[in-house]
DNA sequence: TAAGATTATGTGAACGCTAACATTGTATTA
DNA sequence: TAATACAATGTTAGCGTTCACATAATCTTA
């Protein structure tokens, strides 16, 4: 309540230290050619004073922000704490702030705000993580002159882009089920508008063809509802089904629910593999077989990507990280049916 | 790859526009007195030259970032995305813009560092994530001189805070269990650590000691392994307890899955009641009877708090939003023993 | 229509910092 | 010791805004 003293400047550190404004700033800055004792007596006076350097100042003479932006499209599924903080501290070591704007990606207009609220913030550099596929575009027309990168995105010739190797994990949830001695695999893929979606069922018909074996796919979504109204309707019986490929974890529990309810008993009758290995995954009933994706180290890729190109380190081409096959109890050998 | 060219200023849009740039200052902040065509003269320049305000420079001179800081000190139970959202569009509507650092609420010069990075951007306020009890005084003694206003930590009267009524939820879940006719109710208690615990120990002994029964508690924490391994051990015959109140869904999901083991059928031997209402909840093995806390709204109550300390009006006190209960299939009433 | 009030616009300075150049001090070499 | 290099520091200007003030244009009202 006392007293609401305007902050110290530079000036105030330089004259406490009883040097020039500018050695003071070469102290902030580490700038070589400054006498040890001098630095010294600068940094007192800094800290005496408290004094923080501002950074819309810097950010004005320099036309460097020294923030990226991260544009969250979708909210609910990903964009999960992890990578943001995995995101948040490979910004930081690089002396880069992250700040993110998340918007609906149905609206093109939020998504414009979001776009246009980040650029005012003068970011330096954009990652866009849009797991659906309109957003892209907008972002794409709306967005020059500075680097963006894409999570998730297919991959774009002409922006760079980190994603999840969705193809490869699903080859291998999919193998894994093979590889257990089941032939009539199911896949419940995702919803196409999702990029996530295609590879996952692509990996899943790679692997099945493969192995001389028909692909039959289910159309889903995300929801664990759903997965529960696929598994209520399933007739398993006539085409002597055993498995089930799920796109991603809530489909698998919801699934896993229907089939509870219908006494088909997971893995006995029904092996199961999900994707994505959700915090509880271990802990369904039965513990769910699934991939897990390193989202932080996604997070990281990406980061490093745009920090790349902001300091010219041109780097090249598409990024992808490639999920671990985590086996739990969901899966087992086929039944002789 | 063509022309890397310096962004258009204020005085582009006014050579443009044929004004001063002061004018066109007035027409980007909306002052008043500014004649129609002028004014529309003035936008279509800058939308010819898609000229973007200055942050930086506009930060400098008026001394106002328009930033609002959030400092995370727990990033896997609490800060889910729901909340952050609700803060972010809350802060944009008022013309404010949310910058977050998630830091390691163990480690103190984390903490530290990461209030370092959010002043240095120059915010004007500041919104404290800290579910856990070390996190808050650091925080107080470093921040001084921009409000700020803590989410989930205990009332503290010298600083405003928006929390969950833990105690209240607690008391739902409690007097569910009882109303249902459970006599012998454990509470499974969370870190006590942790701010929310302890609220909803005392919502729970409350409730037992309103209904003349007598309380009894097992020491948990927030994971899915410890309500597992409690579940196992747990004697429920020589108390005959028929009801368990777990301070969030993950003890419970871990108790269920540790009867469900046992076979012990849940709601008929055993109900259960969790906090959190996590996505997963309506399909656990039975679907969670829980309470459910608006953590959008908890985000609003707390942005809108500091951008009223900020704009200077005075909000007083400490604000609070209360769960709900949703009842669910994991209660029942209890067995005859 | 002249005087005052009000609306609409313009001018210069300042915000706090860094870049570029200028100057001084100190060490090195001939 | 003088000439030179280089290290250490200082001086000035400018980044793109808004603020405070000054001025010009227009509207009232007597």
């Amino acid at each position: 309540m006392a007293d609401h003293q305007k902050p110290p400047n530079i000036y105030d550190v330089a004259h406490l230290a009883d040097v020039s404004h500018q050695t003071v700033s070469r102290v902030i800055n580490d700038s070589p050619n400054i006498k040890p004792s001098t630095r010294e007596r600068v940094l007192a006076a800094m800290k005496e004073l408290e004094y923080i350097p501002n950074a819309a100042a810097r950010a004005l003479v320099t036309a460097r922000s020294k923030i990226i932006g991260i544009l969250i499209t979708d909210i609910v599924y990903h964009g999960p704490a992890g990578m943001m903080h995995a995101m948040e501290v490979e910004a930081l070591n690089a002396g880069y702030m992250a700040i993110s704007a998340s918007v609906d990606p149905q609206s093109l207009e939020s998504i414009n705000r979001g776009v246009e609220n980040l650029r005012r913030m003068g970011i330096e550099g954009l990652v866009v993580i849009t797991p659906q596929s309109n957003s892209v575009s907008v972002v794409e027309s709306t967005v020059t002159n500075i680097p963006v990168v894409y999570i998730d995105s297919p991959n774009q010739p002409k922006s760079l882009s980190a994603s999840l190797d969705n193809f490869e994990g699903a080859r291998l949830g999919t193998s894994h089920l093979i590889e257990l001695g089941h032939k009539n695999i199911i896949h419940v893929a995702g919803p196409m508008a999702w990029f996530d979606a295609l590879p996952r069922l692509e990996g899943y018909q790679k692997a099945m063809l493969a192995a001389g074996l028909k692909p039959r796919v289910i159309d889903g979504d995300w929801n664990i509802e759903t997965g529960y109204l696929i598994g209520r309707n399933l007739d398993i019986d006539t085409d002597k089904v055993t498995a089930i490929f799920a796109a991603n974890d809530n489909l698998s529990l919801g699934l896993m629910h229907a089939f509870r309810e219908r006494g088909i008993d997971v893995p006995g009758r029904l092996s199961i593999v999900g994707f994505d290995d959700v915090a509880e995954a271990p802990y369904f009933e039965p513990p769910l077989t699934t991939l897990r994706p390193d989202l932080a180290k996604l997070g990281r890729v990406a980061m490093g990507l745009i920090l790349g190109q902001i300091t010219g380190e041109s780097v090249e081409g598409s990024h992808t990280v490639r999920p671990e096959l985590i086996v739990r109890k969901s899966t087992a050998k086929p039944p002789i049916i």
